[in-house]
DNA sequence: ACCCGATCTCAACGCGCGTTGAAAACCTTT
DNA sequence: AAAGGTTTTCAACGCGCGTTGAGATCGGGT
């Protein structure tokens, strides 16, 4: 019966027991660490270690780090058809507060990491910024806009574009006092008159 | 005369030729490659390669990247002093107008490279964004809010950093349309107003 | 004129990265 | 129960990184 005693913490070679989905386990923690530490500070080796696996196991299932990243980014942390929801229920005239309220709603909770991460990811891989302008524009402003009927349409998409990335960069990355510590009803009031004049107000040179 | 010739291209060892400033030369070089490429992308060998000078000269020098990167990050590509009296030379009411027109006449100029690669360091290197902070609100926009005279200065300080950097993000780094191709007056004309605002104008909750 | 220190190149070190191939362990099929 | 394919760990490779020490070369002080 004792003979001799399996030690029992050493990981063993070959397969593992049934019911281990490795490659979603790596995506789980490849998702976490991109958005800790962006594309090269998160290594396959840390991605594997997070996962519980070796590092081999990256190749195996996806062919390369380039592959998993392309995978694992894919999946943004935001539902769109939620967002477009809630930002397009209400009355037109409160929509810049709404667009606030959401934005911060969505990356407040992770504490501004997961903002800060996506900028890293964008910088260091030019693709992403791509996905995100499809995200961005298309998905959400595209269809806020189409429901508004206004002129420019594209160009005040961008504008609202500015604003909110720029509270983003600033709250969640540069980290300048006050408006990191600002109560969400102090940046609403102070930025959704903007975003509002972009979507609905006149963007043109004032007259006189 | 021909005897044994000398390998004209090939690099001599030991000392080089007087007037011959390494350490200036590193310097340039390393400023040159982290707009570029910012911290992490900037590797020792490539300035050095730049700099027609052997890798080891940087621990020679500075005594080794980080320190270099210190000295090389500190001298920002703008003139401080320039930049607040081209925004404060004007009426009030156009400060937002002028406030514009110096960003985009500032980092237009390197095609958006320069502002991105700024954007890659802050995100690659906390230290950094305490930099950028301490230019960006201490040293201009507290100097620009100190002639103008409104409370909340510091709030008013971080909105327009948002807006400004926003501006920055969408048109250099994420390159977003219409944006990237539009017109400084384009721009400036939708931008401005906010600005005026930020610095001059109501950035509390509204009455009714 | 000599020497000593400052300056510079070269070769190599150790590290961590992404990746690869072989061998071990497990599961499924027959 | 034997066979064969799938999953997994392990060991190692090649690369580029920042850094180091030895030695060659030049310049300035005496």
């Amino acid at each position: 019966m004792t003979g001799a005693v399996e030690q029992g913490d050493r990981k063993r070679r070959g397969r593992r027991a049934a019911g281990q989905d490795t490659r979603a386990a790596l995506l789980t923690a490849a998702r976490a660490l991109f958005v800790e530490r962006g594309y090269e500070g998160a290594t396959v080796r840390a991605i594997a270690a997070r996962a519980g696996v070796d590092a081999a196991m990256v190749n195996h299932w996806f062919g390369g780090k380039e592959a998993l990243f392309g995978e694992a980014v894919l999946q943004l942390p935001v539902d769109p058809a939620a967002v477009v929801e809630r930002v397009l229920d209400g009355p037109p005239e409160r929509i810049g507060e709404r667009i606030v309220r959401t934005f911060l709603g969505v990356w407040d909770d992770s504490g501004g990491g997961a903002f800060a991460a996506l900028v890293r990811s964008v910088t260091a891989h030019d693709e992403v910024a791509r996905v995100l302008q499809e995200f961005f524009l298309h998905t959400l402003f595209a269809r806020v806009l189409a429901s508004l009927d206004v002129d420019q349409a594209d160009l005040r998409a961008t504008l609202c574009a500015t604003q909110v990335v720029g509270v983003g960069m600033v709250r969640y990355v540069l980290r300048f006092e006050p408006l990191v510590s600002a109560e969400v009803d102090t940046v609403v009031a102070a930025v959704a008159p903007t975003l509002q004049r972009y979507l609905l107000g006149d963007i043109s040179a004032e007259p006189g």
